[in-house]
RNA sequence: GGGCGAGUGGCGGAAUUGGCAGACGCGCCGGACUUAGGAUCCGGUGGGCUAUGCCCGUGGGAGUUCGAGUCUCCCCUCGCCCACCA
């Protein structure tokens, strides 16, 4: 065999990148006569460079949006960059450099490592949500949400990140820690922008339902996070004072069984009365306590209950008798009416406080068939059972009791039924800099005056002192907060806080479908022909965060009449994280990168690393990829050593894309020799290749021999399995099937007959079709490499533009198949037949077959278990 | 505490959804070609045994079934989400 050509695929890959991008091929545009495809990646905050779990989504993309596209949609397939935030920011003050500088050189670099994959993006649509352009689009709408008033400025305690310097909002601290850099969060009480999602929690709840193609983890993530619980909401009159408490329940089948009520201790009626009280300074002190723990605190696990009684007494609005008013750190403000009807019976919480403070507890419900000693209770029951001591209730189921209280008390009119939900308005307020300046303006006489739309975008002044000290940076730029009042023209000042970055990536994907647009964020014929995302693909960490928000802000859009459809995103697809090690050196207080440490082998076969500075060991984590942990693993490695193809096979074959997966470049080796026998296959049978092979097929298919069609149907079935894997996302299994495929074809081309024998000529009829069809099945998982062994095999253009190809299903069909013949389950010898052998056939044919004789000799035959095309099984005794 | 998901060779992972467990690949072992092999090709590779065959084997235990990695129940371990939410 002649010395084939080495595979080089730096130079296939710049050849065909450059000319994918001359011919403009993945260029977008309308056309109302082709079925369109809108795929869309979650675009990338420009914090350096991509990773290894940037790379795993986009590619997943690239091959979806490609194999789409040779399916003959019309694809949208775009990339911007989510291009203001904090990192930005940090960078400047870290390294003296403009935001826009540091964000500018970020793009570039990712820009070229987009190139370098080969990934089918329509470059002519990029957006940066960073330009004026995009941002004054983000102001455009902050104005509509304001005049339909879903957008409002409060005072607020609000989520405060002292190393952020900035607020956030209550997405975004995590179980009281900040999102981005794990600070505890404190509150504090500021003025505050917050657009009005609670107005649409009902919608943003409901419409989950409709979300068929959405994973049901990040369902149930929305849902938890929405938390809607129904219930009844009533006053208690406290008594001799003249003020109500408003609470609220999910439980009023135990009302009867109210022994005190509960205030939060930010509770605004908790200061009246502890003004009324004798015991004030002791009060006010006890309060004071319970506020000044943190969120952190208060969220940590098994915190002590603790309160006070505020020598108080309510009146029970069914029993009217009094029961005392407590404060207590274990009722929240935020959620429902910030106070409580405490039932120690059948509520854990309530009865360890009441078992802490010596309160009473009544029993109002019995466990069916058995008795509650409100002495001895250590447990509070909250299962359902029999209403007791509940006046014209008692006796009655206590589920129907729930129905039967609350008609009574809407009845009576001391209460009525209510929801509540756990989500609260979204804080869009940040003290920042690189972000949307918020189009409003404050003038002593009007008070709060929106920005005329005519006067956007609102632009953030270029020179700013970034110290991340002292509040929002650009209050402190006269220039930019002296203005004036647009309504009376009197001095006034600007507004200097700026959006929250989650505002910009809440209808990004609205903007892809009409990039340009200076007139309006879109053009409704745009959005109309390519919205909704029909395929939406990234990580799960925007479970709750960017893809709620997305939702909220196209039902706004929607109710606006600005876009037809009230769900962004059709089908979403998480994928799974890619994890590397990171090593942690704790004397050096430091991250350190993989060439900074040393590795040594211990004699028990374990391994130590140490830090290449102080040599002390280091902690091994094992993190998802982040460019703080110092464990990024970039595709430039990766394409310089074996080619953007062979990265991009390898990222899918290391398994199931929705799993999460450990980065581990060992069985790169593998997809790397796969391209490389595909390479040389094709390019020594270059002369083997007949073009017309589609013809000639028809002249020799009723003569092809058992090998002929064995690898006819080989092919045939592994276009049917890459067809399904890509719409199952099964990548993985896809490329496994191609490679089982490769090595059938290698192994047929090595036996074929001499070319001028007519069996020899079948042969590469069949040869032919192979090795072209395996072009097209792979190009959208290898695209350069396609393309060229498609040049040499003499075709124009790329394979890009071909039509995906159908499996010919006659092809594909088994002419024989193997049948398992078990005696009690176990498999004791196989039988070949032809496809479609009739069933007494098999089981006489199982009966008398060799490897069974000797478990059945001897033994009763009680059953015989046929099933077709797969299995006997002999059960004997 | 509640909810969701996962656990399969030395490793990543397959398994037509109840029908041959371990596809494909890595690694390893053996061979061929070679001055050489870290290139390529061929063969082998779950464990055990009295070895052309038989037994065991998908975190552990029970169950349903002719038949269970797959379904049911209990338990263990890990991951994620929510969590003093009234």
């Amino acid at each position: 065999m002649s010395s084939a050509e080495k595979y080089d695929f730096k130079a296939i890959e710049r050849k065909w990148q450059r000319r994918w991008s001359e011919w403009g091929l993945f260029r977008a545009v309308e056309d109302p006569s082709r079925p369109k495809f809108y795929y869309l990646d979650m675009f990338p905050y420009p914090s350096g460079e991509l990773h290894m779990g940037h790379m795993r989504n986009y590619i997943i993309g690239d091959v979806i949006a490609r194999y789409k596209h040779m399916l003959g949609y019309n694809v949208l397939h775009p990339m911007g960059y989510d291009a203001f935030g904090l990192p930005a920011e940090n960078a400047a003050i870290q390294h003296g450099m403009h935001p826009r500088v540091w964000t500018e050189q970020c793009i570039q670099r990712m820009r070229r490592q987009f190139d370098m994959l080969g990934i089918s993006f329509d470059w002519e649509r990029e957006i940066r949500t960073c330009a004026p352009e995009y941002y004054r689009w983000n102001q455009w709408f902050f104005l509509k949400f304001y005049e339909r008033g879903l957008a409002y400025r409060r005072p607020a305690p609000v989520n405060w990140c002292p190393t952020c310097e900035t607020t956030l909002a209550d997405e975004e601290a995590e179980r009281g820690y900040c999102w981005r850099c794990s600070t505890p969060v404190e509150k504090r009480w500021l003025e505050q922008w917050f657009l009005r999602i609670t107005a649409y929690a009902e919608r943003l709840l409901r419409d989950l339902d409709l979300l068929e193609h959405w994973p049901e983890r990040v369902k149930v993530m929305q849902r938890n996070w929405i938390g809607r619980s129904e219930g009844v909401e009533f006053d208690f009159e406290l008594d001799g004072i003249g003020e109500k408490v408003r609470v609220f329940t999910t439980r009023i089948d135990t009302v009867y069984g109210v022994t005190f009520i509960v205030l939060a201790p930010e509770h605004p009626l908790v200061p009246k009365l502890i003004e009324r009280s004798p015991r004030r300074s002791e009060l006010h002190a006890a309060v004071q306590r319970m506020l000044s723990r943190s969120i952190e605190e208060r969220s940590s696990e098994e915190v002590e209950k603790e309160g006070a009684f505020l020598d108080a007494y309510a009146i029970h609005p069914l029993t009217k008798e009094p029961v005392p008013v407590w404060v207590a750190n274990y009722v929240l403000m935020e959620y429902g009416t910030g106070a409580i009807m405490a039932v120690p019976a059948h509520d854990q919480r309530d009865l360890e406080f009441a078992r802490k403070y010596g309160l009473d507890v009544r029993v109002v419900i019995k466990p069916p068939g058995a008795e509650l000693d409100p002495k001895q209770m250590e447990r509070a029951y909250v299962e359902p059972g029999v209403m007791v001591n509940s006046a014209q209730f008692s006796g009655m189921d206590s589920e129907r009791a729930k129905e039967a209280i609350a008609d009574y008390m809407e009845q009576i009119g001391v209460g009525r039924r209510s929801v509540q939900y756990r989500l609260r308005d979204w804080l869009i307020s940040r003290q920042r800099y690189w972000g949307t300046p918020i189009p409003i303006v404050y003038c002593d006489g009007c008070g709060i005056v929106p920005v005329p739309e005519e006067q956007l975008p609102v632009l953030l002044p270029p020179d700013v002192k970034i110290t991340g000290k002292g509040g929002s940076p650009l209050s402190q730029v006269p220039e930019f907060v002296n203005t004036r009042c647009p309504r009376c023209n009197a001095s006034a000042k600007r507004e200097t806080d700026t959006m929250a970055t989650f505002v910009d990536s809440s209808w990004y994907f609205l903007r892809f479908c009409d990039p340009h647009n200076d007139e309006a964020p879109f053009s409704s014929e745009a959005v109309d022909y390519w919205m909704p995302v029909d395929q939406y693909v990234g990580g799960i960490e925007h479970a709750v965060l960017h893809l709620l928000y997305a939702r909220f802000f196209t039902k706004v859009l929607y109710d606006m009449g600005l876009v037809k459809t009230s769900e962004p995103f059709t089908r979403l697809f998480t994928q799974g994280m890619i994890y590397h090690e990171s090593y942690y050196c704790r004397r050096c207080r430091t991250y350190r990168r993989p060439e900074e440490v040393k590795a040594e082998r211990t004699d028990e076969g374990g391994r130590v690393v140490r830090c290449g500075v102080c040599e002390d060991e280091v902690e091994i984590g094992m993190d998802k990829m982040s460019k703080s942990k110092l464990n990024i693993v970039t595709p430039d490695y990766v394409c310089e050593q074996y080619g953007a193809d062979t990265g991009r096979l390898f990222i899918l074959f290391i398994g199931p894309p929705e799993q999460d997966a450990e980065w581990n470049p060992q069985g790169i080796e593998g997809v790397y020799r796969f391209l490389n026998r595909l390479w040389r296959l094709v390019n020594e049978h270059l002369s083997d290749y007949i073009p017309d092979w589609r013809d000639r097929l028809g002249e020799f298919k009723p003569s092809l021999d058992g090998a002929q069609r064995g690898l006819r149907r080989k092919l045939h079935q592994t276009i049917k399995k890459v067809t399904d894997d890509i719409e199952g996302f099964g990548f993985n299994t896809a490329i496994a099937a191609l490679m089982e495929l490769l090595n059938e074809v290698q192994s047929f081309a090595s036996s074929m007959r001499p070319k001028g024998e007519p069996e020899g000529f079948a042969d590469r009829v069949v040869l032919s079709e192979a090795m072209e069809l395996m072009q097209v099945v792979l190009h959208p998982f290898a695209p350069h490499i396609t393309d060229e062994l498609w040049e040499r095999l003499g075709k124009v253009g790329s394979v890009y533009q071909q039509r995906w190809c159908e499996a010919d299903e006659e092809a594909a069909r088994e002419e024989v198949q193997v049948i398992v013949v078990q005696v009690n389950g176990k498999v004791r010898d196989r039988l070949t037949v032809p496809v479609g052998t009739p069933e007494d056939e098999l089981r006489k044919l199982a009966l008398n077959c060799k490897g069974v004789q000797a478990h059945i000799a001897g033994r009763k035959i009680e059953r015989v278990i046929v099933v077709p095309n797969r299995l006997v099984n002999i059960v004997v005794r």
